[in-house]
RNA sequence: CGGGGUGUAGCGCAGUUUGGUAGCGCACUCGCUUUGGGAGCGAGGGGCCGUGGGUUCAAAUCCCGCCACCCCGACCA
């Protein structure tokens, strides 16, 4: 195939546009691969439809290899499937829904767990018909708050999701295997730089699950990785390894101090150090010292609420998003003062784990950061106005209800696998893989007879891949000062062939020579433009970003045409008969 | 939802302070010249100045309201 720059649907521009901020934005704006039509909403041109179709290609081969059907699901949804999961309200203002003529209510489909499960219930009823795996290449709808920089984050976007379905728990470990695996490959060949970080199933229920992060200074999320080892791991699904319980006898009888005007963490270490009666020896005080006891509310799903305590060492702060991961499907908030004052054991500002606990006079369960072991020494609030407790220890002077991972976590905490440092980064989730369980399963009653003839609830896994956003995020990782740079495997062409020059045997040269890299079998952008000067030609080439360029020009009188690799910039002049077999070999085909 | 910013030709922008016939660059059309790194000259086409109201002889410009969009944050199975 040839596409001549003469008729090919496509304006460059020389500037970027006002409107985007990142790489990738702008360069596939300017690039002519995709035009914003409203906000996260997208029009993809030639050229980016066939990048996108290169994107799904490689995902349909991996997913086929590994046993995959495609099948394809409307985006207009009915509500009835998702009032049974409860996501109709559960998804909130994030779901586009509409009415028809008969005010029977719709959507457009977010994700699609709801309807992949019916359609299983509907034709099987067997063990004997699992394992299955089904998957679709779709638009999906999010009414996102915020979209982001083009195509990354819209609210009309591509996404292949895929469903494992399996009567027990060991085949359904063994469909998430396979799709790590698929994913993988399927990442590899498109050359994206990722990690594979553990994540929280959160309220999905479920099990294991790991998101794919293409690593990415743009990225939305944050995850941690060990700087000597493979962990990586979200911020939410960090643990963090407890020391060694310490032995409790011979520690020093717990000590209440007066510690007037110290509203700080700060305040109260350095009145610490320099009064003689409080002061340690060896070491000053320091914030690590100190237990900070912070007052939550979780709002349960059924609206219910209820206080949390969280005990920290002073010198770190708790992350309610991964208070928030772990106690899913709670949500938490700070402790209103309204809510402050309805519980009188409070005094603010001197909290101390006395009062705290379910069995303490608040009756507020307490927990605690994993570093608060037996044998732990604190200086803590002792529960009255004006007052600290100095030597508090646990496991002899307090018992919380159990730990908690709340702190936020930082650069140079402790890898939990190997004792390394972790340090934080940025990614952005490409894929994201799940055990889920059997919840959808459980909703619509989706269940098989088992080789007993007893019926069995289906358990069911969940992978995704942002089609449209690996787009972006390929663009980003891959894009140089000059524009675009594609991998092979996306890129919307095989070779660009620029004709350098308005003569008629070069431009006769370049079409003659497109047609035989064409014949060759490969795809090939042919820059036929009569009235661009070569400079142009140039830049558009690199802006576009094909692999291989050719340039047909002044030195086709000696039959000599110049080869530019795309990335290195590297230029080598070949003889005209052997340059298709030269290009075919930088193709790889 | 909170904070900041911007709406003027397809794109990028000036003009708004101080009201007086809407401009520049790119792109587009025609002609001549030019042709290996974003060519030159000449002649053209293209605008409800986001929107509604107000002030005024006169509004892109001043006043009031609204809308949209962008960026940061919150949110994001």
């Amino acid at each position: 195939m040839v596409l001549k720059m003469s008729t090919l649907f496509l304006r460059t521009l020389r500037e970027d546009p006002a409107d985007a901020e990142v790489t990738s934005h702008r360069l596939l704006v300017r690039a002519g691969y995709v035009r914003r039509v409203a906000p996260g909403i997208f029009t993809f041109l030639p050229l980016g439809l066939r990048v996108l179709r290169n994107v799904e290609r490689v995902i349909r081969e991996e997913m086929d290899a590994i046993g995959g059907q495609e099948l394809t699901f409307p985006a207009l949804l009915p509500r009835e499937p998702y009032e049974a999961t409860g996501r109709w309200t559960e998804y909130g203002d994030n779901i586009f829904r509409l009415k028809d003529r008969r005010q029977g209510d719709y959507l457009l489909g977010p994700t699609h767990e709801e309807m992949f499960t019916l359609q299983v219930k509907d034709f099987y009823s067997s063990y004997k018909d699992l394992p299955l795996t089904l998957y679709q290449i779709q638009t999906k709808y999010r009414d996102e708050a915020r979209p982001r920089a083009g195509i990354l984050r819209g609210r009309e976007f591509v996404m292949k999701d895929s469903y494992s379905f399996d009567v027990d728990d060991d085949g359904l470990r063994d469909a998430y295997a396979r799709h790590r695996v698929a994913y993988k490959k399927i990442f590899d060949r498109m050359g994206l730089d990722y990690v594979i970080c553990s994540a929280m199933s959160g309220a999905m229920g479920g099990s294991a699950s790991e998101e794919f992060l293409a690593t990415c200074d743009i990225g939305e999320d944050t995850f941690v990785r060990c700087t000597n080892g493979d962990y990586a791991a979200n911020v939410e699904a960090v643990t963090t390894p407890a020391p060694a319980a310490l032995p409790i006898e011979g520690l020093p009888a717990a000590k209440v101090a007066d510690t007037p005007a110290t509203p700080t963490i700060e305040t109260l270490v350095d009145l610490f150090n320099e009064r003689e009666d409080l002061r340690r020896d060896d070491r000053p005080w320091t914030a690590a010292d100190t237990l900070k006891n912070v007052l939550l509310m979780l709002t349960l799903p059924d609206g219910k609420r209820e206080p949390l305590a969280v005990g920290v060492p002073g010198n770190r702060e708790v992350d309610l998003r991964r208070v928030e991961a772990q106690v899913a499907p709670a949500e938490v908030a700070p402790m209103s003062e309204a809510e402050f004052a309805s519980h009188p054991a409070l005094v603010k500002g001197y909290i101390g784990p006395g009062v705290l606990g379910e069995k303490g006079s608040s009756g507020i369960r307490y927990l605690v950061d994993p570093r608060v072991v037996d044998g732990t020494s604190w200086i803590t609030g002792a529960d009255e106005p004006g007052k600290h407790v100095m030597n508090l220890v646990a496991g002899r002077d307090f018992t919380p209800d159990g730990t908690i991972e709340a702190v936020r976590i930082e650069d140079g905490d402790v890898c939990p696998v190997d004792g390394g440092a972790l340090e934080l980064a940025r990614g952005i989730e490409i894929g994201h893989i799940f055990q889920l369980g059997r919840k959808y399963a459980k909703a619509f009653d989706l269940t098989v007879l088992d080789r007993n003839g007893k019926s069995q609830v289906v358990t069911m896994g969940s992978y995704g891949v942002g089609v449209t956003r690996v787009i972006a995020v390929v663009a980003e990782q891959t894009a140089d000062e000059r524009g675009l740079c594609w991998p092979r495997e996306l890129a919307p062409a095989d070779v660009h062939v620029v004709a350098a020059g308005k003569t008629d045997e070069i431009r006769d040269g370049a079409e003659k020579f497109a047609a035989a890299l064409e014949a060759a079998g490969l795809t090939v952008i042919l820059d036929d433009r009569k009235e661009v000067s070569p400079g142009v030609k140039f830049n558009d080439s690199e802006l576009l970003g094909v692999p291989t360029i050719v340039v047909v020009g002044k030195r086709l009188a000696d039959g000599v045409v110049e080869i530019r690799d795309r990335r290195s910039g590297e230029k080598e002049e070949i003889a005209l008969d052997q340059a298709v077999s030269r290009v075919r070999d930088a193709v790889g085909h």
